[in-house]
DNA sequence: GCGACAG
DNA sequence: ATCTTGTCGC
């Protein structure tokens, strides 16, 4: 699946493109209840941010083993602006997607959706890009206030902001902290929190989101030298 | 002016 | 994200 993109110039360009995707976001969903196969997808960095490998992973929703991958070295062409991160990880995840033979059913990102200041988090721009079901997965919050959930895996809590719900704070394993879930796009926020549950039988991240940062990792180590 | 701030 | 020793806990 090739996406055509071009780098923002400027920070009000970036925000911009936001604004403009933003009503495109399918908010309905409800998405996929047993998808077959799900993806994740992740970036490293090194050598002082010059250089980043993105990847993704591709999993059978069942036994949560790999089927296929793909992993893309590059540079990045953003900064890192807390609200505009997606435009620093897209343009090499979306190189990533365009190298996998398999099309997943689902993709679970490493970031948030609709928990973030203008509603479109890199869940919502990679759903949007490539049309396909989407979930953010943050392991530390952008905006909103939360209370602790219970503590056993399941439990969860609202995260609100403005006013809105914009996503849940979710226990994925017992007396482990939680993780934040947000809608990226065609997805409920029930059915996310449901399919980030079958991703997480043992870990507190998902299995998808740990293969990608494996494999991205080895993929730097490889470049460096 | 002083914090907060996905990865 | 990444830089990093020791240290707490199972």
């Amino acid at each position: 699946m090739r996406v055509g993109h071009e780098p923002p110039g400027s920070v009000a360009e970036a925000m911009a493109v936001q604004d403009r995707l933003r009503p495109l976001v399918d908010l309905v969903g409800p998405g996929p209840d047993t998808p077959a196969t799900v993806a994740g997808l992740d970036v490293a960095y090194a050598e002082g941010d010059d250089l980043l490998a993105a990847a993704v992973t591709v999993l059978d929703a069942g036994t949560l083993a790999v089927l296929d991958s793909a992993v893309r070295v590059g540079r990045p062409t953003f900064g890192y602006v807390p609200g505009l991160f997606a435009f620093r990880e897209l343009p090499a995840l979306l190189d990533a997607l365009d190298g996998l033979t398999v099309r997943p059913e689902l993709l679970i990102c490493d970031g948030h959706g609709l928990a973030h200041p203008r509603r479109f988090g890199l869940a919502c721009h990679l759903g949007v890009l490539t049309g396909l079901p989407a979930i953010g997965v943050g392991k530390t919050r952008l905006v909103g206030e939360w209370t602790p959930p219970g503590p056993a895996r399941g439990d969860g809590s609202p995260l609100r902001d403005g006013g809105e719900v914009v996503g849940r704070v979710l226990r994925t394993r017992d007396g482990v902290r939680p993780v934040f879930v947000s809608v990226g796009h065609r997805m409920s926020l029930d059915n996310a929190c449901a399919q980030v549950l079958a991703v997480t039988p043992r870990f507190r991240l998902p299995e998808s989101t740990r293969t990608a940062d494996r494999l991205c990792r080895d993929a730097l180590t490889a470049a460096r030298r």
